[in-house]
DNA sequence: ATTTATTGATAGTATTGCTATCTAAAATAA
DNA sequence: TTATTTTAGATAGCAATACTATCAATAAAT
């Protein structure tokens, strides 16, 4: 028995839905092998055309260039993370230990979901750190926002700060420190990796020193005592 | 009197040090008012060529690429920082006091430097909130720190790193904490005039609520009543 | 059996990213 | 003052990128 997860995407990230074809979930799924190993500036359509042994002309009909491919990717992981959240914390009854456990679900290496046959979210994870960012890094970013381009982004950031409310009502920055939370997650574990020096974390780059270091900061600033 | 700033900068980051000519001065003045004009990605040598009035083959003169000159550009911008910064705190003894001062120097709109004539520090600050982690992430990342482009903005995190453990010989992650500072700065600045949701900032964007948001962030995590 | 959707194949165009060469002018040294 | 080096303008060219358009073949749905 398995059940497919399957991400609500926002219709106007692609031309043709992917999802719906065998040549579309190739794309999804080669392009994220591609922006791994090349980065995404060097990445082009041609490229990932020749991978997965179609043309230029098959990966434009399903997106419209590769920067809404790139929102398309990490909307989906934002997606896909917000029910992985949902799923492992719904149970939870205390605020405190919920929000501990966002952390470690931010913070951790992902490893492949068996759920989703095509996306590998450890990859995914990875492009996520190295490249989400470019995302909404554009001049454009005011446009794309219009039309809902980061409301996954913004959904889990409400998530998180409502926990982070009902750890402490009167904290004044939920949001801010939400989105601090999840960025850091991230640019700590890209530091960690590539710019070390950045950062306080050993050698042997384990994630749970930064899950530590993160969560010391979270209930720090909303003065509540985690032990 | 005037004395002119200058910057030491890492000589690979260029092929001919643009400030010893005019039409160095130029590209670097022009480059400044076109990225943040168009933005990195739409940012192109012809283009700026022609903004000056010279040809394509005259900026490759000075940059190899974009990509190098805006590390050019983003290590001149923590450079001068780290001197503002060292100006504006060497006569404050009081850690505490000091550390208040960095997180303002870090979040505060930044006014043109009358001391640097070509460089416009308000719109390079623009530059570096928008496009500066562009600077870093990429593929060839561990390459470019070999080639130490990235040591003024190490240098930075290592005062701003040093002045947290003035405070708190006992914190345990120094270095993150002040990368941590230095990047929300930045990013939360981006999130209040782009994606509002993401920030717990009033419509007036007014920074120094970031200001207060990173101040009482800080203190609280390492353990110190900044009143 | 026929329309519709999907993919493959090919072509073409403007822009980007970069290298090369040649000449004129300006600054500096002999 | 003349010679020489530095600097910059002018032009050309080329491979790669970022698209758009068209046509035919095949498969699926009605």
């Amino acid at each position: 028995m398995s059940l497919e997860i399957k991400i609500k995407m926002n219709e106007s990230l692609f031309v043709k839905n992917p999802e719906n074809s065998d040549l579309g979930k190739n794309i999804v799924q080669h392009a994220i092998q591609l922006i791994h190993l090349k980065g995404f500036e060097a990445f082009t359509f041609k490229k990932l055309a020749f991978s997965i042994g179609t043309t230029e002309a098959g990966i434009y009909r399903y997106f419209e260039n590769k920067h809404k491919l790139l929102v398309y990717l990490t909307s989906w992981y934002w997606g896909w993370l917000e029910f992985k959240i949902d799923y492992h914390t719904n149970n939870i009854s205390n605020p405190v230990v919920k929000l501990k456990k966002v952390i470690s679900l931010l913070a951790k290496t992902v490893e492949d979901d068996k759920n989703t046959s095509h996306i590998d979210e450890g990859i995914l994870h990875q492009i996520v750190i190295s490249e989400g960012s470019k995302s909404y890094l554009t001049k454009h970013v005011g446009k794309d926002n219009k039309q809902k381009f980061f409301k996954p982004y913004k959904d889990l950031c409400n998530i998180v700060g409502d926990i982070i409310l009902e750890c402490n009502r009167k904290y004044k920055y939920p949001k801010s420190l939400a989105s601090t939370i999840i960025e850091m997650a991230h640019l700590q574990n890209f530091f960690m990796n590539n710019l070390p020096s950045l950062t306080d974390f050993s050698k042997q780059k384990d994630e749970s020193e930064i899950v530590s270091f993160l969560t010391e900061m979270v209930f720090s600033s909303i003065h509540i005592n985690q032990k």
